[in-house]
DNA sequence: TTGGCTATCTATAAGGA
DNA sequence: TTCCTTATAGATAGCCA
């Protein structure tokens, strides 16, 4: 694809690999997009190099909320709420959070939703696995903060932007090793 | 690319538009691992269809903590936090939770992380805006469980797994929901 | 970092297994 | 869904701006 046959491996020169990079992103994000329009596929594509401003691209623009709903085969008491969650999504704009996972056991997502008294959970342990309460709101809020700011985000391309990702998983982690990790 | 010029524009015919899904999900992952080595860039590409598994791939399998490192220029004191999540991240595998968002105000991480007395605050608001504690423990429980089964997930091509990452979205939605956002 | 400009390499359309 | 083949459209290497 060019006027040689090039090495796979790692580009030394700083100018000729930047180059490249940028070449070979607008071209990538090219395939993304026909791909996304000919197939009727939802694309994530996220971008990062050392020497650019990191890209987060959404090709066909379908709304998040759409490829939420595609996800899984779920029970029609799920489906309602995914629906319902959707909507919100497509009028408040929203924070769009991506959790993969490797393994999972045993986890049913509607069976802890009945807590009425989960203040006393908290005041009745003390040891370094209960979460604070302040720690927990804290979370909230920031979700919530997020959530009051976030629209449609069909593109974003700003290192400030992008920072503000990663200032959101930190949050989150901070949190989780201060809840401390069982197997430790 | 092939013995005719296609039209961009949705194939309605499902077995062509299979196949030609499979074929090019195929060519963008071999451009965007192409892309990783030659300009050692890190790539996060998720792509879904509407009649096949959803794939993840990470092309260069960098880990994701080192991505995280390169996303802001932050303080000595943030960094300093960074590395150690990345420490915890490389040792026991980990849940990467991307958060993107658009706009963002006033936010500093490190503001917050002084609270004593957080059940004070909860205790009292009693308003809908209040999270219940019982909620935020969902939230965090989830989040640990996922902690300790997450396992230096290169490549997750299958459903299951996938179906967890959209649980755990719509689990922290479902909280979001709740706490109320204030331009309702 | 992006945008030409070719020559050349590569992905892929079509069609069938 | 993936694999094969061949002809062709499309991406990009190298070089210059």
């Amino acid at each position: 694809m060019g006027r040689k046959k090039i090495e796979l491996k790692k580009i030394e020169c700083p100018k000729e690999k930047s180059s490249k990079y940028s070449k070979r992103k607008k071209g990538l994000l090219k395939k993304a997009e026909e791909m996304a329009v000919l197939c009727d596929s939802d694309i994530i594509l996220l971008v990062f190099s050392p020497t650019s401003k990191p890209n987060l691209f959404y090709p066909h623009s379908r709304p998040l909320g759409r490829i939420l709903e595609r996800l899984s085969n779920m029970s029609e008491y799920e489906r309602e709420e995914r629906f319902d969650l959707s909507e919100i999504l497509h009028k408040k704009g929203l924070i769009y959070t991506l959790t993969l996972m490797k393994l999972f056991k045993n986890k049913n997502p509607n069976e802890n939703h009945n807590h009425s008294s989960g203040r006393d959970e908290v005041q009745l342990q003390e040891d370094d696995k209960v979460i604070e309460l302040g720690e927990a709101r804290e979370l909230l809020d920031e979700n919530t903060s997020i959530l009051r700011n976030w629209q449609d985000p069909h593109r974003v391309d700003d290192l400030a932007r992008l920072t503000i990702m990663e200032d959101h998983l930190v949050s989150i982690l901070s949190l989780i090793k201060k809840v401390q990790i069982e197997q430790g």
